[in-house]
DNA sequence: CTTGATTATTCAAACGTTTGACCAAATATT
DNA sequence: AATATTTGGTCAAACGTTTGAATAATCAAG
């Protein structure tokens, strides 16, 4: 139990305490269809924070308050779980990021070539993924999760790509491809979509030097409110487009 | 060697064969300091591309071409030979970085107030960077080594954020405050140089996401400087600097 | 310029533990 | 009774680490 001395044997690099995530159940048949949530939920958490190599069936049937052939039994192998678990986080996502998509691509489809509008929709976009991204009511793992995919992806990257990144990109696309006046199949603005969405999924990917930095050790809905507040002028420079005036974007 | 069937037991989440790095050595004393360096040497290409888990001892061992024993005789444990493949990391893109850095903060002490100077020096430090970062003749397992640390920060990442990050977010953060003319010392300056940095270091972190948009499957000079010339422009307008007229900061 | 002890390094083999997978028995639900 | 789920345990393989002998370089003594 001591972290401080080297000396244990196959220890993790960075070793974290299972926590208990749910109470104790009698034998037989208990869990049902709720065990099997339960195993999903606890995968999605260790995956998210340990990677693949670091979780073990064990750490995870602990952490899920199931025996360890459970596991197996629902899901017929660790492999499969991480397949499942993937399935499970893109169904989650989806209303997270789902809204915010579909009402960037509708903003941006009624601003047309209104400057103005477009800079207010792109306002209100940033702040919208700002507070999905790093705000701590839903996506607690998720988004560590799919970090882990982008940096390494897995066979599972293709789903991920498919369901969630590229609708993302595009409606994106679509906005800086109006702010510019230019085709959006244009690698031009593939490149400046991607360095769009990395200026802000990169305060998610390397929140330690950004509290380092800061002086934070949290996301706290004042330090992600000065975050949006910060860089929306700045994309709305890098795009060209106005600054907005006040009290544009605060909410879907 | 099949991958695409999931029935090995305690296997990897994307195994990679492991590549023949070194020749064959007689026995007795050969490699010395030698061998203590390959061994360094590959623990980095294996740690950047499969974490501190992914890693095995023998895996390690074999990549390396030395005896299991060696790697725990020269270095004492895999947690300790973690620390100092970080260490040798350090040094060894300290290079690389440094005269970026350095030159950075030269131009920007030069450029004063000159907003055109600001630019050029701009677009020349991203050009630069980008090069470094995404270039492959150095630091080609480097940067993922990096991206993994600041994901998933180990002991080590204090290490690197005094050593590496911090300087070059100093001159960096000199650059955007000189740009906007405020105090470096403003929390709305390190955000900013987040965002900057960011953008450039998405390309490197996500570029599975970069290659499945872009059509692409590596970094060729001719991509990297795409990218450059797409991003500066963004860059210099969310900064609100001039553009820069041709052939400006093409190399050091 | 040969010796012989000393040190530094490599090697094969094993240690005990943990891993993912698997099983037959036991138990609860239908 | 039949089915679905949980249980405790076993398995071979892989894990990080340790060991002791073997081998080559180093160097003082002769």
């Amino acid at each position: 139990m001591d972290d401080t001395h080297a000396t244990d044997t196959r220890g993790d690099l960075n070793p974290v305490e299972a926590q208990s995530t749910a109470e104790t159940r009698a034998r037989g048949r208990p869990g049902g269809a709720d065990s099997r949530d339960r195993i999903l939920e606890c995968a999605g958490k260790l995956f998210a924070e340990r990677g693949y190599n670091g979780v073990s069936m064990r750490d995870l049937a602990g952490a899920a308050k199931v025996n360890l052939g459970a596991v197996n039994y629902h899901f017929g192998g660790k492999r499969n779980l991480y397949h499942e678990t993937v399935r499970r986080l893109i169904d989650d996502i989806g209303p997270h990021f789902g809204p915010i998509i579909r009402q960037l691509r509708e903003d941006v489809a009624a601003a047309g070539a209104d400057r103005d509008k477009l800079a207010a929709c792109t306002a209100r976009f940033v702040r919208n993924l700002y507070t999905a991204v790093l705000g701590g009511q839903a996506l607690q793992w998720q988004m560590p999760f799919l970090l882990r995919e982008f940096h390494q992806p897995s066979r599972e990257f293709a789903m991920i790509l498919a369901d969630r990144i590229n609708p993302m990109h595009d409606a994106v696309g679509a906005l800086v491809a109006a702010a510019r006046d230019q085709d959006p199949q244009d690698t031009e603005i593939t490149i400046l979509v991607h360095a769009f969405i990395g200026q802000i999924m990169s305060f998610g990917a390397c929140r330690a030097i950004v509290f380092a930095r800061a002086g934070w050790d949290e996301y706290t809905p004042e330090n992600i409110a000065l975050v949006a507040d910060t860089v929306i002028p700045s994309i709305l420079g890098s795009l060209g487009l106005p600054p907005v005036t006040a009290s544009n974007g605060t909410e879907a």
